[in-house]
DNA sequence: AATGAATGAGAATTCATTCAT
DNA sequence: TATGAATGAATTCTCATTCAT
């Protein structure tokens, strides 16, 4: 699916809004105002905003799975390193895409729509996938012991990574960090969890 | 604030519509006929929609606070005894009040309503004020290492249980074990996320 | 099921418009508007544009049955004095509820909604049932012929009235007669319509 | 006017959705689908929706005026044996060409765009005219009574045939005959109208 | 001659809330 | 205290039509 300058301007607008007043909160009004695009253009190119919603699944999901590929093709590095290495890189991504995770972490707690809840469930499959082909490997070398809890492990990654992204202006608050400007605590909330996750995966993964 | 039955009644029926189908997505037709209560009981008792989410959240909030504070001041135990304790006790409630924490975990990645996000702070400040306090014990008796980042462990926890609780729908499949009944679903996870959490609490505390 | 006031005045402004402009052609705005009342009530009384149509399909029906049921038990009538009396009647109703004749006349032409199909042909089934009757008792005593078409007879009766009905605009042009007022010009068709009909009923009925 | 492949397409595929749905219930987009032209042809080669309907009315008057004509000059025949042949094309026309039937029967009933009106009733004036034709020549001859309702006849053939081919799914129900194929239903309907119709007229034009 | 993209207007319906009783 | 009736505002979506190409 190629999209053109006006349907991805309608998806990230949408985007935008869903993370910050929720899906039902957002209108197509808003989005249309936002994208600044004609109301009619949303069901004219979509059909309608949950198929819109769907779209932005899509894309992002697409997008994403071709990221992650590239990763677990790291050339020359260990199991650990590549562990490490797909932290950065979904923090990294977390971060970036801040809006559409917001999105994620509210739909997958609905199951209203069953083809989103396909789509998330579709993303998920990849993830895991990719991570449980890369421990087996470090399990197969000798560098990973061998009961390991890979969804469990994710759901900490994700969890984590998740919560603290989406509630970060309460950790903020928490940690009394309110003199950083948001570019230095965003900065700094992403060192510290990219050490707190390593630390916590090279535990699983390596102490007896 | 003391409510009759048929508030409660209102309170009960909106968490668990919230919980399922988002605060925007439910209406208030939706929440009196759950209740089986009249149509504009709901404006007369609560005013409008809005301050009836923020009276679920007080409400939940102040029987958080309460268990909580026994948990604490649990006799003849080591800090570590306690933060076990703590564990049991955090993964109790997120899966007896399910539906409450569904709805936490759609709103605190909002910030429309700002007496909402007071409340969500406020909870989470009484959270981390207790846990901040074992860790201390803990230090002080030095069965805890001294840099220990407490906000990221909670995040960590609380991320990782919320995750967990709000996408099991997808980690039933994930972990392939759609065989399982709901109860029996229910108690294998939260059997491993109690171990997993401790596990990786025991590692941040004590390993150096 | 018995109506209120402001439901009446919408079913009457409903069918008057439905009538002129078609189903499809009104707006539930005109509606509200011709009614004068409040655009949410027709929503809030009847659920949806289509069941308020087939409100008034179904009050109107019931109104010609009980209309109907009386004609037939005329006591110390012949068969074809009941007949003409039929005719006088049939004539009466879709003069006297043009509106709702022409409603039933565009309506049955379209299948698009099989409620209000079933309820037409309710209708007609009573009609027919009502006129079998008063043609066996008059077949019975001798009156009448043994073979008579039945429904096609009916189909003339309503046939033709629906026509002349439905486009006694252009009978009118079309018989030079632009000169009579709206009053007398029906009065005029009226009476040659129960005549012609009267005489074809005579001689279907009873000749030879 | 001539119209070409295209136009004739869209002209056809218009008539049925109008004779299924109505006119206000197609929309161009319905008709553009079914004609498979692009959406932009209909307002380009018709101007509108409107346009449409009334070259639609015009081009169905034109080869209904064209075939009465024929059968007026039949040579050799009868005054009542030309009136039967009028009864069977007519039959055959309504029957062959019910769809467009049917959209003159709904619009027939409504009077929104006077340039339809203004087709049917010249439609409508040289039907008449032909009949009147008919007529007079059997009075001339004495073959038909001399008070003849012209209107009336008229009204009753086409009554009595519309709301036999509009309401058939009604009349097969009303006589038990859903045993029938919708062929054989057809043409047992059409054999009944026609024997149906000679006989009233035969009655109308030559009883005393 | 033909069309894909675009749009303003208007459609039906749902909503949270109010108010007289 | 409790409620049925009522409503204004806002919702999503569809429509016929236009226009640059």
């Amino acid at each position: 699916m190629v999209y053109n300058e006006k349907q991805l301007a309608i998806m990230e607008a949408a985007e935008a809004l869903f993370a910050e007043q929720g899906f039902n909160g957002t209108s197509v009004r808003d989005i249309a105002e936002k994208a600044a695009v004609n109301l009619a253009m949303i069901s004219y190119y979509f059909g309608s905003k949950e198929k819109l919603l769907e779209a932005i699944f899509e894309y992002r999901g697409e997008m994403i799975k071709v990221k992650l590929e590239g990763i677990i093709q790291h050339p020359g590095a260990t199991a650990l390193e590549k562990v490490n290495l797909l932290v950065d890189h979904y923090i990294d991504k977390i971060f970036l895409q801040q809006a559409f995770h917001r999105v994620l972490a509210r739909e997958q707690v609905l199951h209203n729509n069953p083809d989103i809840s396909a789509l998330i469930l579709k993303m998920k499959k990849t993830n895991q996938e990719l991570i449980a082909k890369l421990i087996h490997e470090g399990q197969k070398k000798g560098e990973f012991k061998k009961n390991v809890d890979i969804p469990m492990m994710m759901t900490t990654m994700m969890g984590t990574a998740n919560f603290l992204v989406t509630s970060k202006h309460y950790y903020k608050e928490l940690s009394n960090l309110q003199s950083l400007s948001e570019d230095e605590f965003e900065k700094h909330i992403r060192k510290k969890l990219n050490q707190h996750l390593k630390n916590i995966f090279k535990n699983i993964l390596t102490n007896e």
